[in-house]
DNA sequence: AGCACGCCGACT
DNA sequence: GTCGGCGTGCTC
């Protein structure tokens, strides 16, 4: 008898498996791995969706459930990904239906919803015994049979904790039945064709011109065919009824291009270092197993170029590409250059897809219309076949990794990938994370560099400016002095400036204004958050905390300082310090529309402002002949906050943000502004130094047993109740160490006690975790999964959710 | 997460 | 003597 495992949607982790069940005979040929199904599941066999992961024999004996339905005429799953899935939980700690939905589009899901027939015509007798709302509801679906449940409370204006449905139902007045609709349908297009035999008879002036347009195209689209003729669809229909043409529909992409590709076949030509670099990446992308390379490429050195040769190159063999970017980086400038080299043959992936745009790009790429993907994250799923090269373009950023369930990584999903496939990986960055210049000096994987600048431009000259010096002398303006006199130098001049606000981590740490003395946690060399609700200094990697005193421990000054700053707060303060300036602001957030930010930006281009303050967001990929003048506002607020990455993280944002000045035929200039200027890490980023920050950095995170050296697991609780986070956290703490100690004493491993995450308090929920140092590898992952299961099974922890997340990228 | 089974208190 | 409270355990 055969049988399929399917992975069912809904299932909590601790009960997940692949479920066995039985396939009738007339779905047995439909019943393919990568093919949805409806099974039923649990005690009162609701009807679930599923996803068939595999074929198997059952004994005749066995008393499985019986699958009911197969959803798709074919697979939406390859063997790739069907291979994926069990892999993703084994390193995600997801559901098995969870990680399926990676791989598919959201338009494409089915919800399941209930609908609502009368069984049998109701006699006037019943009728009159009920109440006047059930009344309501049986002559509504006398004369809507089949209505959906939410339309019929719609109607109705029943409330939605109403009963009647289901008492209707129960005295069996009403039939109910649960069936899976398509979230998103195909777009279609209304399309009209001549017919063979059509000998025109007498038509109308009008019918002929449609009718001679018909005999040039043979087919066209309605809505083309009425604006080519400039007649209404009405003729058209006319012809139709004539016997002359007949409708159809073909479906069409929802695009997320809004304009035609051009066509531009820009020849590359590399310069030596970009050509030798190539060579070698090269080389890998031909050896007959997958392979891993960095490339290494100072700002402005040109990686794309490289990039684009080895797309070419992949293009002209007939494999696949992926092209992934972060979200900030992915421009229209850069979309706009990949339409015009590869044309429709790109599919684009990212956040600002509309739900139809997404489906119908995936769809493009699974019928191997599309063979270069091009996205941000999620992008890493595509349904591309074949592939022979993975790129993944600033490669440190942190968007790459998923912070919610599944929290997955991009990069080891790539990875797999290119293993899947013996594809080359390719890791591009001028600011790698450090566990990647490592494995690449280390000759764990390839690396190529490139350590000049396209066309020898010169890198902006840097000033580090110290705002304890001003801070002593009263002057508390987010502008230096020195910064002040720049800005105004370049207003007259005409030239334009860029000012950098950084947020991340911001208004977390406490220094002295005094001296600059930041708190730091003497165990973890991390700064110290101060909490207001209890007054005290609190280190999240360890829990040692200190109560917070008003007094500077280094210099006993008493200008203890903790406060951040907002954009709007700088573009205020900018506004009066610099009345003639023109100013343009750009969040992050997501408060901000897309194309707003576009027309923004392209005004900027145009020079309608002279100063553009933003976030994060400003110091990447932009690129503006006119901007001479550069200025990070609070270089330290990344710096010290409580992740060991933030080093790493601060030095990418400094030598980007440095990197945006003179890019024309004007010199930069380039101001950091600090309160640590002692700190090697500006000098560094200043001089575009990143071999020799390295070097500094790899010395601190092997003392501390930091990537790479080990890898780090979070384990996270959240619960609405303080101490029932607290208590589960320790209990699972006391299971954690007892089991290291019986099952796997040779495990390396390090577990840090319970403490409140950095965000102690979120959606109304507490949230507290466990940190390890430990080896990501399959035993750490097993044991990590009986941990999590016998969590979740035990009934003390009923209010208390728990998930792991090996290697985040941001503190949580 | 749902859903049913089961064992105690307020009602016909 | 029955309906339904929610505590408990299972999910092919």
């Amino acid at each position: 008898m055969l049988a399929v495992t399917v992975a069912v949607e809904r299932t909590v982790y601790h009960f997940d498996e692949a479920f066995s069940y039985a396939v009738p005979p007339d779905l047995e040929a439909q019943a393919q791995p990568g093919c949805r199904v409806l099974v039923p599941f649990g005690k009162g066999n609701a009807t679930r969706q599923g996803m068939i992961l595999s074929r198997t024999e059952a004994p005749e004996a066995s008393k499985l459930k019986v699958l009911q339905a197969v959803l798709d005429p074919a697979p939406l799953l390859s063997n790739e990904a069907l291979f994926a899935v069990p892999w993703m939980k084994a390193h995600y700690f997801c559901t098995l239906y969870e990680a399926v939905k990676l791989f598919l589009p959201v338009g494409i899901t089915y919800q399941m919803r209930t609908f609502y027939t009368l069984s049998a015509p109701v006699s006037a007798q019943t009728f009159a015994a009920h109440s006047a709302e059930e009344q309501a509801v049986l002559t509504f679906l006398k004369a809507h049979p089949g209505t959906e449940h939410r339309a019929l409370c719609k109607a109705l204006s029943l409330p939605p904790e109403s009963t009647v449905l289901q008492a209707l139902c129960r005295q069996g007045l009403l039939t109910r039945s649960v069936d899976p609709v398509r979230r998103m349908q195909d777009a279609t297009m209304q399309m009209v064709r001549l017919l063979p035999q059509a000998d025109a008879p007498k038509l109308t002036r009008r019918q002929q011109d449609v009718y001679r347009v018909l005999l040039d195209v043979g087919c066209a689209s309605v809505k083309e065919l009425c604006y080519f003729t400039g007649v209404t669809p009405a003729v058209v229909k006319n012809l139709c009824a004539h016997g002359v043409c007949e409708l159809y529909e073909q479906e069409v992409y929802r695009s997320p291009f809004r304009e035609a590709p051009e066509s531009e076949q820009a020849p590359l030509s590399l310069s030596g270092e970009q050509a030798q670099a190539f060579e070698t990446l090269s080389a890998l992308y031909h050896a007959p197993r997958a392979a891993t390379a960095l490339l290494y490429g100072v700002t402005g050195s040109g990686k794309t170029s490289v990039y684009l040769r080895l797309i070419d190159q992949a293009q002209e063999e007939g494999r696949g590409v992926l092209f992934l970017v972060p979200e900030i980086s992915l421009t229209p400038q850069m979309v706009a250059r990949f339409r015009a080299r590869y044309g429709e043959r790109v599919a684009l992936f990212h956040s600002g897809l509309s739900m139809g745009e997404r489906m119908d790009e995936w769809k493009r790429v699974h019928r191997r219309e599309a063979k270069i993907v091009v996205g941000t994250r999620s992008a890493v799923f595509a349904p591309l076949e074949d592939i022979g090269l993975i790129i993944l373009d600033e490669e440190q950023e942190s968007s790459y990794k998923s912070e919610q369930s599944p929290r997955y990584s991009a990069r080891e999903v790539a990875g797999f990938r290119s293993r899947y496939h013996k594809a080359l990986l390719l890791f591009g960055s001028a600011t790698p994370r450090l566990e990647t210049y490592y494995a690449a000096q280390q000759g764990k994987i390839g690396f190529a560099k490139l350590l000049h600048r396209y066309g020898d431009a010169k890198l902006p000259k840097v000033e580090i400016c110290d705002r304890n010096e001003e801070y002593r002398a009263g002057n508390f303006s987010i502008l230096s002095d020195a910064l002040y006199r720049a800005l105004l130098e370049n207003l007259q001049a005409g030239h334009q400036s860029i000012l950098l606000l950084n947020r991340r981590g911001y208004q977390t740490f406490v220094s002295c204004r005094d001296c600059g003395h930041v708190m730091t946690c003497p165990n973890c060399s991390i700064s110290l958050t101060y909490h207001a609700a209890n007054g005290r200094l609190l280190c999240h990697y360890c829990g040692y905390s200190i109560p917070f005193t008003a007094e500077c421990p280094s210099c006993h000054g008493h200008h203890m300082h903790y406060a951040g700053m907002g954009t709007q707060k700088a573009e205020e303060e900018l506004a009066e310090s610099l009345p003639q300036a023109r100013i343009l602001r750009l969040d992050t957030d997501a408060t901000m529309r897309r194309f707003a930010f576009e027309e923004k930006l392209a005004q900027f281009a145009k020079g309608a402002y002279d100063i553009l303050v933003g976030t994060q967001m400003v110091a990447k990929g932009l690129d503006f002949e006119n901007v001479t003048l550069v200025g990070v506002l609070n270089a330290d607020a990344s710096l010290y906050c409580e992740d060991f990455r933030s080093s790493e993280e601060t030095f990418d944002l400094l030598t980007q943000v440095v990197g945006r000045a003179g890019r024309g035929r004007f010199e930069g200039r380039a101001f950091i502004q600090t309160q640590t200027p002692e700190n090697p890490i500006f000098s560094l980023a200043a001089r575009q130094a990143y071999p020799a920050f390295y070097e500094t950095e790899l010395a601190q995170r092997k003392l501390m047993l930091y990537p790479p050296f080990s890898d780090l697991c979070v384990v996270g609780f959240v619960g609405a109740n303080l101490d029932e986070v607290r208590a589960a956290a320790q209990r699972f703490f006391g299971k954690m160490t007892a089991l290291a100690k019986e099952a796997y004493p040779t495990l390396p491993l390090r577990i840090l006690r319970p403490c409140a995450a950095r965000i102690p308090r979120a959606g109304g929920k507490y949230r507290f975790q466990i940190l390890i140092k430990c080896r990501n590898g399959t035993r750490f992952r097993e044991m990590m999964r009986q941990l999590l299961i016998s969590f979740g099974r035990d009934r003390q922890n009923r209010a208390v959710t728990a998930f792991a997340d090996i290697n985040p990228d941001t503190v949580w």
